[in-house]
RNA sequence: GCCCAGAUAGCUCAGUAGGUAGAGCAGGGGACUGAAAAUCCCCGUGUCGGUGGUUCGAUUCCGCCUCUGGGCA
């Protein structure tokens, strides 16, 4: 039987305390840690993604933060790659890789088998479809989509134009309809010796945490940090620029609307996201969960995960 | 102490010419396959402040009480 390459995964909702704790859990296991977060890849962007910082690593290798400019493009695809490069590098070095992470896709791409297409987005042909979608409305779009590939079409909803797009783009690439492709949609990976934990807390508690970060983040200078990526010449239309603590702060800069309001507006757009995040992992029966209040410290939060991991510790 | 205006969903408020009520925000659930911190879908029962009265029936009308604003002393 092949000796199977380990992967311990720990994901949960932002301001959790996924950061320390995997570190600790680095610590105690040999571990290294492999980010899967779709906006601390990019450099610059340190206070608004709450990105950890050289001290708090204590010296844990830490991969996939900072490996791009704010302007550039990245798809899950690179993700995935990367990923999985590092994921066997740290394999055969006798070491575990720990992903750590709240982008639901990019922790998939992981985790099951999606066999993306080999369609790369086509700026060019999206911007036409979003202009005849704003000529004659997503109907339109809608439409030359349900006549290609129906299948599709049933599972996507007129006002969801990105998707709607998409799907066009995968047929107009290939000449084959997306759902030719998405056949084995959620076929689980037994690529990996796979441990899954998912932290999580009592939504209220999460909550007030959220809140006293998104303060904290102002009092740390998230506003400048804004202010400089704009002044870089990085534009609000970037995929970047539309991060929870970015999209937000733009606003404030421009003075189209007061600080107070701006922070409210950034608080619930971080519960939000939280909540969509937990919705995603819920999904995925793997995951083994803990209640971080639960627990006394990060210490005793720890010994937890190693219990459920001990198949990897062999 | 007196006068006036309020008291309805977690918050701000609307409403019922008497037949137990609905918006915005907040919040909850879900989807998701090369933009994903993105994008999109669905969800509104609450002693209508308390108590007594009128009435077949009161959150709605009347009395009293409590609380909160504002005014007069």
């Amino acid at each position: 039987m092949e000796n199977k390459k380990k992967l311990l995964v720990l994901v949960g909702p932002t301001a959790v305390g996924k950061t320390t704790i995997s570190i600790d859990l680095a610590k105690k296991i040999n571990g290294e840690i492999i980010s899967a977060d779709s906006m601390q890849i990019y450099k610059y962007m340190d206070i608004g993604t709450a990105k950890v910082t050289l001290e708090e690593m204590e010296n844990i290798p830490h991969y996939l933060i900072d490996i791009i400019y704010p302007d550039e493009e990245f798809t899950v695809a690179q993700y995935r790659d990367k990923a999985q490069e590092h994921i066997d590098k740290i394999n055969n070095r006798g070491k575990i890789p720990i992903i750590a992470g709240g982008t639901g896709l990019y922790i998939n791409s992981l985790v099951y088998e999606l066999k993306f297409t080999n369609v790369k987005p086509n700026d060019e042909l999206r911007k036409k479809y979003n202009n005849i979608a704003d000529l004659h409305g997503n109907e339109h779009i809608f439409d030359e989509l349900y006549n290609i590939d129906p299948i599709s079409a049933e599972k996507i909803n007129l006002n969801d134009r990105k998707r709607i797009i998409r799907a066009l783009e995968i047929f107009h690439e290939t000449g084959k309809p997306m759902s030719y492709y998405n056949k084995n949609f959620r076929k689980k990976t037994e690529k990996y010796s796979l441990v899954m934990i998912g932290l999580t807390m009592d939504r209220s508690k999460l909550y007030s945490r959220i809140n006293k970060r998104v303060d904290l983040m102002i009092q740390n200078g998230l506003i400048d940090e804004v202010q400089k990526l704009l002044d870089i010449g990085y534009t609000k239309e970037l995929a970047s620029m539309q991060g929870i603590g970015y999209k937000e702060i733009i606003p404030y800069i421009e003075g189209k609307a007061g600080l107070d309001e701006t922070i409210q507006i950034l608080k619930r757009n971080t519960r939000r996201y939280a909540k969509r995040q937990l919705t995603w992992f819920r999904r995925d029966s793997r995951i083994k969960w803990i209640d971080v209040n639960q627990f006394n410290s990060i210490d005793d939060i720890t010994k937890c995960i190693l219990e459920y991991a001990d198949s990897l510790l062999i």
